[in-house]
RNA sequence: GCCGAAGUGGCGGAACUGGCAGACGCGCACGACUCAAAAUCGUGUUCCCUCCGGGAAUGUGGGUUCGAUUCCCACCUUCGGCACCA
């Protein structure tokens, strides 16, 4: 570049330029190029000089100046960056180097950078660029940063898009499935992300389900898998069974398609989750959002309280589970669900008709009616009484549809005098209150309005008349744990947990999964299919029912087998597995794809688990995060893994709207091509905007113009690395200095921000330091060893978020050696990153009136003196002494008045 | 109803120890270059006033403090999750 600008840009008021207005340090005024003389336009309008200095420099003249001297300077112009051809060229360089491939190396230290497998939908969109491209960069920061970092990925082959679309277009889902993976491997390749292929790993390959199966049956061994019939959800348009987390929204909709789930008695393969609900609930290892955790801990649901047996007057025992057995004296009824077993039994004949019916009534409800929070409570009296066990009170037993089967034992004891539920059943069915919570400092209550649920102190409760209850729940409550001291004394009850969660149920009735290995025999029962038969493999010559029925169950001979146990003819489990068990999972596949001897390589675990970073949806948290956690602690305990966590640290991204501000997808026509986008700007713009746009843990709706601001960021780096200068490096003192102080800043910044996810920060970072290197080349900077610092600290920094351009300009422009992938994050240099002036503002009562700039170690006197010497202070002050004086170091001085 | 997160210019966002609110970018306006457009470069861009200067402003109202986007209290709005959970 022939002449460099005689300009400064005047907008910016960042720390390489101090304009300086007070009389006393008038002289100090810096630019990066350190020889900045003109007064800028913003600083004379926003901190005019009161010291006389002339006002000529309007605005409008000072523009003018400028507008000259941009005559005599040729613009920054480039037309030879061209990143498609560049971005090609390297992806192409980087695969056959197998620069990305990631083995063992027992001298470094290893990062295992996991981000969530997409599912093979047919094409790689925002969703899978926007955690993908960022996690990618901070993978390749970790490893300049001397890392031997895995990053891999696979695809999630298994389900039901694949066999809808088999249904839809008569093709096999298998073909649809690799023929979509084919085209989401050009994609995720050209995304230019360090993904060691060779560890790719699907979920629908033979050798992957194969351990997929022998995992169900060491769960199975483990007597972590087992059958039962219950009311389970099934959703009518998908023709299949869900596991509760399935089911969403308060229209308990499918989650996959969005369909009302309706119940079936069915009997289902089940994993005990339930068993690990406490250890679920501990995430003392995890570096985990909180967001996440309290997601988990809240559909775990745990509860504490105590369990107590109430009789019939039969003498069946009546278990029921309750938080408050400090209200036991004031239980007036109890309710059971229509459905509980012991309903029959109690019912009179008197009652027997009206029972039936409500339970005729109840049935044909749909859960969604039944469970309306505003519905208005309905029951029907039994006939039958039971015995409350603390005061041998008789209460009559009522059925309602308030009180669920499954949860706790589908049997409650109703206190209406503290619960809410309770009380307005009460009023409707005209059943007595008594109230034995009594809140303290007030004299006997008379009748109660609503429900008490506060603290308070127990009344009519026998041994227990004046006892204090307070708001804690549990033992924590010392009423409450009194109460259960006496219950387990008395044998009547003992302290119990109770869970909203549920074990996890993952039978399908669809063809398109791993099958669940297992064998029914008419003699020896469910048996798993012997190890060593392992995989039992889909067959490929099936029939789709335009139902969605399971082919599986009506294929002539697939089924056929024989008994393990006695050799004689049996049947095959025809319902496949929930697609999140073969998720599960996946994390160990990656470390050695195709080992046969067993689901991973134990010398590869050894080595790589656990997962050290997972990024992913926040959507999966009671899902696929769940169930890994739960898979792992059960293998764990089987002997197979090690460790309680199967990933350390979690971090979720936020959602890429469309630009209409709604969630991008097909029917509303706002999705975002991905492909179309690297075809226009190239990758590297594209990563790099979306790192840029968004806080990334929050997302927000695409902006198709704000690319344009990286893509021409790209190319000032590109014009600023190529353009031949042919400045001298006469560059002085002060402008080598602040260039190489701003470097080391910038460096300590994003450092920082990229070990906390912080990506938008991290090219705002860039941003900056590469106006401040265009300023230090006009001042003559280039040719200097500062120059060539910062030059190269630029590009390492550039890498991980833009590692085409950065790889281009480091080898072919630069001539470094290849590749800039392979090279050590640079090391900030503190003493030089340090300032040795420092601009402080003056604040009197509250407000910024003036600024100083006095040298960085100045002491707390020199400061003040500095302060108090300013005409403006002096103005403010009027003679008078200032009532307080207070210095911030390296932040303000605060003058009281 | 319960649990959680978030409210900052026209927009995305920054301010990471309680210390200069609005960095960086988008958009827009004006100017340069061009036959023209694009690209590029430059300047400006929170709001208000009497435009010299000053005032107000980080959802609202209070509080603590020399000083609050940041801490405390109350409330409002939006988003997410759960929802008759005994």
């Amino acid at each position: 570049m022939a002449t460099p600008k005689k300009k400064t840009n005047t907008k910016k008021k960042s720390t390489v330029k101090k304009t300086v207005k007070t009389t006393k340090t008038k002289a100090v005024k810096k630019t990066i190029a350190g020889k900045k003389t003109s007064v800028t336009v913003k600083a004379a309008k926003k901190a005019a000089p009161k010291t006389g200095t002339s006002k000529t420099t309007t605005k409008r003249a000072s523009a003018k100046s400028k507008t000259v001297s941009t005559k005599t300077a040729k613009p920054v112009r480039d037309i030879s960056y061209d990143p498609k051809a560049i971005e090609q060229k390297w992806q192409a360089k980087w695969e056959a180097d197998k620069l990305y491939r990631a083995v063992i190396d027992y001298s470094k230290p290893k990062h295992y950078a996991l981000t969530m497998l997409p599912y093979t939908s047919g094409d790689l969109h925002f969703g899978h660029w926007y955690p993908m491209a960022p996690s990618d960069a901070r993978a390749r920061f970790k490893r300049m940063n001397g890392y031997n970092v895995l990053f891999p990925i696979g695809f999630d082959a298994f389900g039901l898009p694949a066999e809808n679309a088999a249904i839809k277009r008569g093709i096999h889902p298998k073909e649809w499935t690799y023929k979509n993976i084919e085209n989401m491997r050009r994609q995720l390749k050209s995304m230019g992300a360090m993904f060691d292929w060779e560890r790719e790993a699907i979920t629908a390959d033979p050798e992957y389900y194969k351990w997929t199966e022998w995992f169900f049956i060491q769960l199975y061994k483990q007597g972590l898998a087992y059958r039962k019939m219950s009311a389970v959800d099934w959703c009518p348009s998908c023709n299949t069974t869900l596991a509760r987390e399935q089911v969403v929204g308060e229209n308990r909709v499918c989650e996959r398609c969005g369909t009302p789930v309706i119940k079936k008695n069915l009997e289902q393969w089940f994993f005990k989750t339930t068993k690990y609900a406490d250890e679920l609930l501990n995430f003392d290892e995890l570096d985990w959002p909180e967001r996440v955790k309290v997601l988990q801990t809240n559909w775990i649901g745990r509860s504490e309280g105590a369990s107590v047996i109430f009789r019939t007057e039969a003498g069946d025992p009546i278990e029921i589970f309750t938080t408050r057995p400090d209200t036991l004296w004031g239980a007036t009824f109890m309710v059971f669900a229509p459905e509980h077993p012991l309903v029959d039994k109690v019912t009179t004949p008197e009652q027997r008709e009206a029972v039936e019916a409500y339970r005729a009534q109840v049935a044909r409800e749909s859960d969604i009616e039944r469970e309306a929070v505003d519905k208005e409570k309905t029951g029907v009296f039994t006939g039958g009484y039971a015995i409350n066990p603390v005061n041998h009170a008789r209460i009559p037993i009522w059925i309602a549809d308030y009180v669920l089967m499954s949860y706790g034992t589908g049997a409650i004891m109703a206190v209406p005098a503290h619960d809410e539920r309770d009380f307005e059943f009460a009023r409707k069915y005209d059943l007595p209150i008594v109230q034995v919570i009594k809140p303290e400092g007030e004299s006997e209550a008379g009748e109660l309005k609503a429900a008490y649920v506060g603290p308070g102190v127990m009344i009519n409760s026998g041994p227990f008349d004046g006892t204090k209850v307070n708001a804690e729940k549990g033992r924590k409550n010392p009423g409450i744990s009194a109460v259960i001291d006496w219950l387990e004394e008395m044998g009547i009850g003992k302290e119990a947990v109770n869970y909203r969660y549920r074990d996890w149920l993952i039978s399908r009735q669809r063809y398109w999964g791993a099958p669940i290995p297992m064998i029914y025999c008419e003699k020896d029962g469910w048996n798993p299919v012997p190890e060593d038969q392992l995989p039992v493999l889909l067959p490929d010559d099936v029939e789709w029912k335009p139902t969605g029925e399971s082919p599986l169950k009506f294929h002539p001979t697939w089924k056929n087998t024989t008994c393990p146990v006695c050799g004689e003819p049996a049947v095959r489990e025809t319902d496949t597995m929930d697609t999140f068990m073969c998720s599960s999972w996946y994390h160990l596949r990656y470390l050695s794809p195709h080992y046969d001897k067993g689901p991973f390589d134990p010398v590869e675990y050894d080595y790589w688990m656990p997962v050290d970073t997972y990024t992913g949806g926040i959507e999966h948290a009671t899902m696929h995060l769940l169930y890994t956690r739960f898979f792992h602690k059960a293998m764990r305990d089987a002997g197979i893994v090690k460790g309680n966590e199967p990933m350390i640290q979690l971090r979720n991204q936020g959602i890429i709207l469309g630009e209409d501000n709604e969630k991008m997808s097909k029917s509303r026509g706002n999705v975002v091509a991905p492909d179309e986008l690297v075809e226009k700007y190239g990758t590297d713009a594209l990563r790099t905007y979306l790192m840029f746009a968004y806080r990334w843990e929050e997302g927000g709706p695409w902006n198709p113009q704000g690319i344009d601001g990286t893509a021409r960021w790209l190319r000032r780096i590109w014009a600023l690395f190529t353009d031949a200068s042919d400045s001298p490096a006469s560059a002085s003192v002060e402008t080598k200095r602040t260039l190489r102080r701003r470097v080391h800043q910038t460096l300590k910044r994003v450092t920082r921000d990229f070990e906390n996810f912080e990506f938008n920060t991290i090219i705002s970072s860039l941003m900056e330091l590469l106006n401040d290197m265009y300023k230090a080349r006009e001042a003559g900077a280039v040719g200097t060893p500062e120059w060539d610092e910062a030059t190269e600290i630029y590009l390492k920094m550039l890498a991980p978020v833009a590692p085409h351009i950065a790889e281009e300009l480091w080898t072919n422009q630069l001539g470094k050696p290849y590749s800039i992938h392979q090279q050590s994050w640079p090391q900030v240099d503190e003493e030089a990153a340090r300032e040795d002036m420092i601009e402080l503002p003056i604040q009197i009562n509250g407000k910024v009136r003036d600024r100083i700039t006095v040298p960085a170690g100045a002491s707390e006197e020199e400061i003040k003196a500095a302060a108090l010497a300013s005409e403006i202070v002096k103005k403010y002050l009027d003679g008078k002494e200032p009532k307080k004086v207070i210095v911030a170091k390296g932040r303000l001085v605060s003058i009281v008045v």
